[in-house]
DNA sequence: GGGCATGTTAGCAC
DNA sequence: TGTGCTAACATGCC
């Protein structure tokens, strides 16, 4: 599921502004890792008895990355990646020892906290901060500021699809909501950033912005078997519907591979040659 | 069985 | 040094 607007529904979820009994304020008793080899980072033995006893004291994002902060004797981040298929949820203690689930934190009221990854590539690290980590991130796609996108896409010369999932130009931006945001901006995503005219640039970054406040305001997008809950998918204009006709134009959507990834575009609202 | 998948990264070529 | 391409990670769905 997980671009910024799921990320940051998982956030609100977890904070209990979505109606949902919180993981803010619990502690956590104890920590289960379940695919020893690869999803905890430092070694199961160490997150695990690092991280029992703590309190979470808040809980953040950059980018794709959720941060949970814990209060111990010395405070703590827990840093959570869900790559391509991960989930978190607060579930009953009876119900968190699922098929799929990669790390189990049981909080002290008798819930617990759940990580489930059917492909196995989310992480989970323990870190006494998160600046190493994050280090390498641009700044968040929901705040950078216009002048600082500008800025930064100007040093860069690629193409604008390529740009938009490159987490080191911005964080959050994954693959569908950058079909999204250039298709909304009337923007080619094969178009190269150097060709860009600075009113397309100031376009872009309002249309990256919109999208993902839309994608937020809707708990994010839901679709096939990853993700249940939010109901963006009922608003795309392009991701995933190639041949149908373009929601602003009638044209039919085209779908090409750029950067590795299906990309989805209208021809004639996003003109390649101008 | 083949193709596809909301993500990232190492290795290599230019 | 920056950019781009491929393969890899591991699994499930259609």
């Amino acid at each position: 599921m997980p671009e910024l607007p799921e990320v940051e529904t998982i956030a609100r979820t977890l904070r209990g502004e979505l109606g949902a009994p919180p993981l803010l304020g619990r502690q956590i008793s104890s920590v289960h890792v379940l695919w020893a080899r690869e999803v905890a980072h430092p070694e199961p033995d160490v997150f695990t008895q690092r991280a029992a006893g703590s309190t979470v004291t808040g809980i953040r994002r950059h980018g794709k990355y959720l941060l949970i902060e814990l209060q111990a004797a010395t405070p703590m981040v827990m840093a959570i990646h869900l790559k391509m298929s991960g989930r978190l949820d607060m579930v009953s203690a009876r119900e968190a020892f699922t098929p799929h689930a990669r790390v189990v934190w049981s909080l002290d009221d008798g819930s617990a906290l759940r990580f489930e990854d059917a492909r196995k590539f989310g992480r989970v690290w323990l870190l006494d901060r998160p600046s190493a980590l994050l280090a390498p991130l641009g700044p968040d796609a929901l705040t950078v500021e216009a002048e600082v996108f500008v800025q930064r896409l100007r040093s860069r010369r690629t193409r604008l699809k390529t740009l938009l999932l490159d987490q080191t130009f911005i964080a959050g931006v994954g693959n569908i909501y950058a079909d999204e945001a250039a298709h909304r901006a009337g923007i080619h995503p094969c178009r190269k950033t150097a060709s860009l005219t600075d009113s397309e640039v100031v376009r872009l970054h309002q249309a990256v912005q919109a999208v993902l406040c839309e994608g937020i305001a809707a708990n994010g997008a839901s679709f096939d078997w990853v993700y249940p809950g939010g109901h963006y998918q009922e608003n795309f204009w392009v991701y995933g519907r190639a041949g149908q006709p373009c929601r602003k134009c009638g044209a039919p959507i085209m779908r090409t591979v750029l950067a590795q990834r299906s990309t989805y575009y209208c021809p004639t609202c996003q003109p390649l040659d101008r």
